[in-house]
DNA sequence: TCTAAAATGATAGTATTACTATTATATTTG
DNA sequence: CAAATATAATAGTAATACTATCATTTTAGA
């Protein structure tokens, strides 16, 4: 995985910022210490000027980077659903057993990220409870429908429409292939969620993982 | 129901409120048309003061009834889930047989509502869009631990906890009831969600219903 | 190495938000 | 009818989510 990243870029959708952040020093610095900032005080209380105050840069700075923090949650999220796809795609690939496949993309999908894997200024481990507790807030807005029309959802749509195959591989007359699809994905980050904040209401905790929750839902359900 | 809801009040939990706005005529129409307005420019586009214009009273006024507009999300979140559990109950306590009991709470809890029952000041059909729209907001918050020990979720965490029962009656040894039920829950509201903005990652629409994806999922999970 | 273009920083300003506080005026209740 | 309660009106505040302008620094190409 290491090697393979540091030759390939994780791509987000253009659209979503002004000035690639990749591209430099500052960008970088942004996107690494907003999500530190994002996880410390949460997606609400957040605010460009804490953002440039933690970094030592100027908040007029990061507004030519993205034009407000919600299409930072936006950038945020698209790299992380990049990343998960890359995950999902080389650890599915070799496996040809249709139901092994499923099994393993379950697996990367719904696991809790807990090892940065290091490659980057991203700290996936914290990223990944960002996803976890705010990346909702990125589609839940009355523009969601002119952003989805933007192509601002790609990457999120293509990893569904990943697993759908899978699922279909399996059990090609299933109806609800794309609807499992995203109930995995979501569902998923749900659980996660419930076990850190609302644990009374979820099994997925003291060891039964909300990835053997779902292997055993998806596997009869596709029986 | 209309009957029975003419007596009974739905009770929502005290906390949330300054004031009950069940016992006037203002705190009624903040309730009302906060429904209305909300739906009309989302929760991020609503404040006080655009509803107290709405309704022609004061910004001042509609703050002696909820602390903030997050109480009232709260509030009508809180309604929400107690308006669908006394449907729940109502709906499934004649059935004695555990598969049919479940079948019909999965319907009750899964279907979109699209009639407004009429006994009150609230449209349930707008609040019903509320909910799958916004409601997530409501727990996606840096204080979901705080108020959770106050007990702001308290109804919803039962409603949960009632359909963790139904599905033990049919598999008692089964080990993810809870998340099963929740999965249930959420995964119903992100199903119709996806069938309004993203309907290319959803099976739920052209008459194949999410309650029908969530009856097949759940039948074969408990088989 | 000089130059100009690009990136960043500093400062100021704006409308709106999410409230709080105070006082005045209605309305209800005992 | 008085007192209590509810509502309205007005003002004020700190913070937010930006935009605009101009100054300074850095970088890249000739």
């Amino acid at each position: 995985m290491k090697n393979l990243l540091s030759v390939l870029k994780i791509a987000v959708p253009a659209q979503i910022y002004l000035k690639d952040p990749e591209t430099s020093d500052l960008g970088k610095r942004i996107v690494e210490h907003s999500i530190l900032l994002i996880h410390e005080i949460g997606f609400d209380n957040f605010t460009f000027k804490k953002l440039g105050l933690k970094i030592g840069s100027n908040e007029s700075s990061i507004y030519r980077y993205f034009e407000s923090k919600h299409k930072l949650l936006l950038y945020l999220s698209s790299w992380y659903w990049a990343w998960l796809e890359y995950q999902l795609v080389i650890e599915t690939f070799s496996i040809s057993a249709p139901k092994a496949k499923l099994e393993k993309a379950i697996e990367v999908v719904t696991k809790t990220i807990a090892i940065d894997s290091d490659f980057s200024h991203i700290n996936e481990v914290i990223l990944y409870k960002i996803i976890v507790n705010e990346s909702s807030k990125s589609f839940l807005t009355k523009e969601v429908d002119t952003e989805n029309k933007e192509g601002y959802f790609e990457i999120y749509k293509r990893l569904i429409t990943r697993l759908k195959e899978m699922i279909l591989a399996i059990k090609p007359e299933y109806l609800f292939a794309l609807s499992l699809a995203s109930s995995i994905l979501e569902g998923g980050l749900h659980q996660n969620f419930l076990n850190e904040h609302f644990p009374s209401i979820t099994n997925c905790k003291d060891g039964k993982t909300t990835t053997s929750f779902f292997i055993h839902l998806v596997e009869n359900t596709l029986k």
